[in-house]
This record gives C-alpha cells, structure tokens and sequence, in this order.
DNA sequence: AATCATCGCGCAAACGTTTGCACAGGCCTG
DNA sequence: CAGGCCTGTGCAAACGTTTGCGCGATGATT
C-alpha cells in the first residue's frame, strides 16, 4: 500500500506538502499540487481512510438508519441518496431499526464508534422521542431526518407533503361523485400518518362534508386490516375509502370485491405510496406517489450544505402527487 | 469521548491492559477483565474504529457492492447479510454500480480505501471479467460473490439454483399440456441467465421436444422486451412461455392478452423472481422464487467462516421453488 | 533601504488502538 | 533449592494522516 510519505520521498518533499497538495490547499504552489497528483495517480495512491479519520476526528462517512431496507420506500431514498454522497466523496454505512428502538440505539452507537461525519435517518416506530439520537451521537454530528421526523431535533428534515397528497386523493374522490368517504390511517404517534389523516379531513370540511370518527380506522395500514375495516366502512354506509397506505388499500379492495361491490362504480379507493403493484392490479388502483429517490436525494444534499458552518437547511417538503387509474375514475 | 486510556487511569492499570480485556484476551486476569468492561460500560466508552482499524490494517466493515440498491432482489439480500454480520459485531458499506463497470471499479477503489474486511459483491452487467476485483483490492480481503458470480476468482460463491427452478417452471409447463414453449431469456454474458436457459432447453429435451432457437428471445429481461418476444412467439406458434424475468413474463401477459388469447386456457406463462407483484395481477402469475434475504444470511456467513484461516467456502446453491399461480394452472 | 506581509514548505506532535517484547512474581519439577 | 515455566501486566512503538507553528525567501510598501 503506497503512503503519502512514499510520494513525498519520490518527489523529495515531506509528507505535509503531499497532505496539503491532495486536499488541494492554497497554501501549495500550483506546480507541486500538479506534480503531486500525478505522481500520485502513477503511483495508485488511496488514502488510508481508517487513519485519516483518527486524524480528523471524523470520516467520510454518512450513517443511514431505517426500519427496513428492504422496502420499496426506503431502498429508494438510499439509492438517491447514496448516489448523492458519493459525488461528494463520502460513503456510506446502513443500518436497520428493524422498526424496534433497541436495534436503533445499537445502530446509533455504532455510527458513533466508526465517527461518522453524519447520520440520515428515518426513525423506527417503536422510537417515541428523539432523545436517544442526541444522546448517541456527537454533538458535532450532522443530523438529517427524513419521512419520519422528531420536530423537536433541529436540523434538516425532508419530508412527504403529506397534507396535500391526502388532501388531493380526498378531494378527487369527493369530485368523482362518492358520497361517504372512510379512512384508512396509520400510527397515531407518526407524524407523516397524522398530516395524511389531517389532509383527509380538511378536504372533506373544505366540501362542506363532516368528518365522522366512526369510518376513520387507526393503526390499519397492513392488508389484512385494511381488508377489515374496509368490511365495516362499507357496513356503515362508505361508497368510497382514502387509505394512508397502498396495501391496506389493496385490501380494501379485496373486501369490496368480496361484497360484490363493482370498483370504481360502487365504491372508490383511492391509496397512498404508488406501489408498483398499483398500476397492475385489477383494476388498476389510484394512489398518492411519494418521491422516495428524489426525497433520498434532498437529505443527502441537505447533509452537504450543513457542512459548511453557518448554512442551515430547514424543513423541506417533497410535493406528492395523486396519480388516476381505474379504482376512482367514474366520471371519465 | 471516553477512551481505553481513561479506563486505564480509572482503574490504574496500562491501556495496553485494557484493550488486551476488551478483546477478551486470555492473558489478563477474570477479575481485571470484569473490572475493566465494568468501568467501561459506567463510563459509556465506545471503541474508536477508526484508530482500531489503523492500527490493525482493516476495519470491522464489510462492504456490499450490487448493481442498484432499490430493487427487490439486491435489498433483501443486503437486508439478510446486514442482519448477520451486525451479530458479529460487524458494518455494512453499501455501494451501487449502477450496473456500470466504471462505477464498480470506483466502488472497489471506495471500499479498499476504507480497509473493508471484506467486500460481497454481485457485479455490474457491463463487467466481462473479474480482474478488476483482484486488481482493486487487498490480496486479504475476503471477496463473497452472489448471484451473479464469476468462476475464476476464488472464494464463496452463493448462487440461486436457477438450472433446476428454469426446469421445473418448464416441466411443469409441459406436464400442463402446453405444446410449445418459447424462453424469454436474459444477457448471454451472464451465468445466472445462462443457468436458466440451460435449466429450460434440458427440461424440453427431458421430455422429448426439441429446442428451437427461433422461439428463445435473449436480452428481453424487461417488461416491454417481454412484450415483444412474447407476440413474435405466439406468431411462431407458442402457446406458453417461461420467461427468466418477472417483468418480461408480465409483458407476456399483456402480450397474450392484447391478442385476445385466455390465459391460462390459450397461453401459459411461468416467470422467474416471485415479485410480489405476481401474486396481485389478474391473473396471478406463476413464478420462480428466489430466496435473496436468505442469499445474502449466506454470503455474510460465508464472510464469517472465512475470516478463520483454513475453512474454505466453496459455491453454495440456494434452492428455487415454482409457485404455481393461474397463469399456468390449466388442469386443476 | 528598511520594514512587513505573503507565500511555500518543513517540523513534529497528535489522533486511539493494538501488539511484540520484556519482566516480575508465583508455581512446579527434578 | 535451583532452574524453568506460566500468569498477568507494563513499555513503547507503530499504523498513516492532518495541522498548528515556525521559518526562510520573495515581493510589496513606506
């Protein structure tokens, strides 16, 4: 492994010069900046990371921590984010909540240990506060939230304009004519699940509709309980479901099928995340798309303008976007 | 930061002692090692990786390297590997391709950089050869292969069984009554692929029909591809398809259905992958499964065995398993 | 011409951990 | 009882990079 003090004896300057040359520091002539690259390049220099890091105190690394990686959603928002960090020159370390709190206060402190320059995270559901991400990480430590936020940890969060796409999936429902329209929501206590159900009630009290808690169903965005409520909405008089979520909807789906309710005539639905499926299904189903790459994207380069003191990156909202197929379309 | 040497004060002993405890050395005393993790817990110290890594010439980090991190297959595998190397106390850095070569190589250069452990990697489509693995890394690194591996680096090799999933979708389709099957199938440069096709043309000529090179469409492993070859194949006389891609079969379906053929009565389809979209569509589509969480459990163990000198992982075939659905259920 | 700022680079320490070697004391063996 | 072995710990160097400080030389300013 070839060192920068390897370079430094080639070239006949010391290891500082090298050091600075490759940080492309002013205070190095061009001429030796020059020459130290290509000789560096010939000689397949790397840097030592691990010892760049002990130096500085930090590395090159992001920390990413979601409940899963292996959802849609989230593998997405690496992806954009990944693409982004890399640009930069920094890598980075995944870990998974496995959506259980332990498992993050594990991951948090293993991103301490290996002194990451920042962590971007989308906390698991079983985290209630915040407080466990202060405490395990540097005070120096980039914080980037995204999707699922703590307000009351400062720094950037990139998050879901929840509100309006449940307002729009609402509102279209309430144009194409449905008269009851029930909601299937998520975690009370997480906040993307909360502007989704507060947009969902807004649309309807803006159409002069009246919000009824009897067809609001909490903490049903699985299939199998989207199915369920579903089967009481429709028993207590829904011609139409906002669902928070795509599976809970597709569940929904099946319980009106299975009523013998026609989709879109009978009964609207109108789903939240745009999954693939979504477009396949039969009928194919309207959903609210989310923006997982572009929103990976954001935290990524919200991470990198917080790298430079006094710049702050605030709260920013990706727009959703209601995409019509079959499943609410009544009036072509 | 709490370090080993403040252990050390605290307890009036040498650092030297203190790592020598936490490392779980056999040569310090019970009471000391007891000791000493005692007072580091109370003092909440965490290791320094990085100046560990230094020290020690490698890191405690794995790196993963897949061609796109937001596709099922790859995020589950990474999701499985992750789970099992955090147990061993060990980090995931992920990188993309981008099924880029000169991506893959950056990615390498990346994790070389950071004295990765390990790399457990799937290789971009566009890499031909494997030298650039060997050339872009520590001759000590451990180097995984899944899925898309190639024979001529040495080390694990964990691999879906896809000869025997491709026959038994074929067979299967032939025991149905299907009288010619076409093959929509994948990049030739790539084993997994050629596995597939292998598993198809030997299930044919298993049970006495012959191989016709007019009805096997390669490069189609995407949904508007598996449209195409899907038509000309019924122009050809096919009345069933196995594809090696779900996509591909799902553009078969439109295919058989734009032509005004019944599916399963008229037109057969098998795909390959079990996406999740297949057991929603209508008809729900028959599928090869693939077990990438449980690839990826694999690859990581591998990486542990082979982390003691002398055990030698060779190539470990995961099985496949045809799920039958409607879209190939003709005789019930 | 004297003073001073600037430029370009070297010196050396520091980051925190690991580990080969040394060594003191206790035990065992012959 | 002498010699050797084992146990448990300390000493100190090393990993490769970064960076505050210092210093000579060059050019600009008074």
């Amino acid at each position: 492994m070839v060192t920068i003090s390897d370079i430094a004896k080639a070239l006949g300057v010391t290891p500082s010069t090298v050091s600075r040359a490759l940080a492309g520091s002013p205070r190095v002539k061009d001429s030796t900046r020059k020459a130290v690259s290509d000789m560096a390049a010939e000689m397949g220099y790397e840097r030592n990371e691990p010892a760049s890091s002990l130096r500085k105190g930090h590395s090159n690394v992001v920390g990413i921590i979601v409940p899963r990686i292996n959802r849609a959603f989230f593998s997405s928002a690496i992806s954009g984010a990944e693409t982004v960090l890399n640009e930069h020159g920094y890598s980075v370390i995944i870990c998974q909540s496995h959506e259980n709190h332990e498992d993050e206060v594990k991951a948090l402190k293993t991103l301490r240990s290996n002194r990451v320059a920042g962590v971007i995270l989308s906390h698991a559901s079983s985290s209630i506060t915040g407080d466990h991400i202060l405490e395990n990480l540097g005070q120096d430590t980039i914080i980037v939230q995204f999707d699922r936020v703590f307000k009351e940890i400062s720094g950037p969060k990139i998050v879901n304009d929840n509100f309006h796409g449940a307002y729009e999936g609402t509102h279209h429902l309430i144009e194409q004519g449905y008269k009851r329209i029930g909601n299937i929501a998520g975690y009370k206590g997480t906040l993307a699940y909360l502007d989704r159900l507060k947009g969902y009630m807004r649309a309807l009290t803006d159409m002069g509709r009246e919000v009824d808690d009897d067809i609001i169903f909490y903490d049903s965005i699985v299939e199998k309980k989207g199915y369920e409520a579903a089967k009481l909405a429709i028993e207590r008089g829904c011609d139409a479901i906002y669902s928070a979520g795509d599976f809970s909807a597709l569940g929904a789906v099946e319980a009106a099928k299975g009523l013998g309710l026609r989709i879109p005539e009978d009964f609207g639905i109108v789903g939240t995340a745009n999954e693939y499926f979504t477009s396949i299904m039969t009928p194919t189903m309207s959903s609210i798309a989310q923006h997982p790459y572009e929103i990976g994207r954001r935290a990524a380069q919200a991470f990198i303008t917080s790298l430079k003191p006094g710049a702050e990156v605030g709260e920013v909202v990706v727009p959703m976007e209601l995409i019509v197929r079959e499943s609410s379309l009544r009036k072509k």
